[in-house]
DNA sequence: AGGCTTGATTGTCTTTGACAACCTTATGGT
DNA sequence: ACCATAAGGTTGTCAAAGACAATCAAGCCT
């Protein structure tokens, strides 16, 4: 018993963990947001532990990005991850290393390279989206069903309003 | 111009990065909060440089913890960061060298120790508190005033859900 | 042709965070 | 009272993430 709480439809809930009221956060739309970041990270790592895949958030969304959109640049990938490329570059190489996707040059433009998915990778991408839509499910099925797209609108527009402040 | 969108406030925006659709990722909560706190921690990093406090998470909210509930111990401030004590233990360590906060032996058990904030660390705990005022309003302002609550109390809740399935 | 920009890699450094082992103090059962 | 066990914290070690600078190669633009 370490965390405790009332939840209501339409109360605000009080929050307590060990006997510590963390009131002070309240009102912190981002304390909630990091927190939550943290949880369900490490739920996710510990879903996809069984799987040939470096825990990670980067990896997971570059493998899906190559998988839905063939050819895609790596430095497109480092745009949607919001990494340098140095960093996108490494996720690229445990992918093109784990065998999930592959690296040809661009015949295009010689300095770029365009990313495929292998079969392997494929069928990975497939899993993994499967064990998403199970967390989702479980981390977010307390939300009623009329409630989920306001909430996710929300999210979105949070999103993509940051991103216009990071450009 | 790397992120475009129609913002509206009753449609769904299309997420476009890059000119990648990245629809994919949609429907996936866990994806938006996963980027929302890359970038609001890297923004809190940048608006707090200038302190004296290392840059983290972890720092700040144990300091807020401090400052609010006197004589708390590192295995509660553990609690709420979700950390394992030794990496509280050396946020706590830092803190202490930064001379922020004080470590006294709890004279009722003295396995264990009550921290407590200097006026050095108030008056920084204030200092930070506005920034992240600051911060939340210019994150935020798009959200329309009377959605606030909703969406505050949507993130409590998944906060608090995902809190039970911790433990 | 020359200079500049873009795409990507390598190298290095710092910071986080996880895990295991250990020491000290409380607690509880007998 | 005593011994085993649990709880609070610290130290040591290790791996991974991420940031930054420097470098190389290819295209673009006068």
């Amino acid at each position: 018993m370490t965390a405790s709480a009332t939840i209501d439809a339409d109360t605000d809930p009080e929050i307590v963990i060990k006997g510590l009221h963390i009131d002070v956060l309240e009102g912190a739309f981002s304390w909630f947001i990091r927190s939550l970041d943290y949880a369900v990270s490490r739920d996710l790592d510990r879903r996809t532990a069984r799987l040939e895949i470096a825990r990670g958030k980067g990896q997971i969304t570059a493998l899906f990005l190559v998988d839905d959109h063939p050819g895609v640049r790596p430095s497109q990938i480092a745009d949607v991850l919001m990494r340098d490329r140095p960093a996108t570059g490494r996720i690229i190489d445990r992918l093109v290393r784990d065998g999930v996707i592959e690296r040809r040059t661009d015949p295009a433009d010689l300095r770029a390279q365009a990313l495929f998915i292998t079969e392997k990778g494929h069928a990975l991408s497939q899993e993994i989206r499967e064990i998403i839509r199970q967390q989702e499910a479980e981390f977010f099925d307390f939300i009623a069903p009329e409630d989920r797209p306001a909430f996710m609108r929300m999210l979105k527009r949070t999103y993509l309003n940051m991103r216009k402040k990071w450009d």
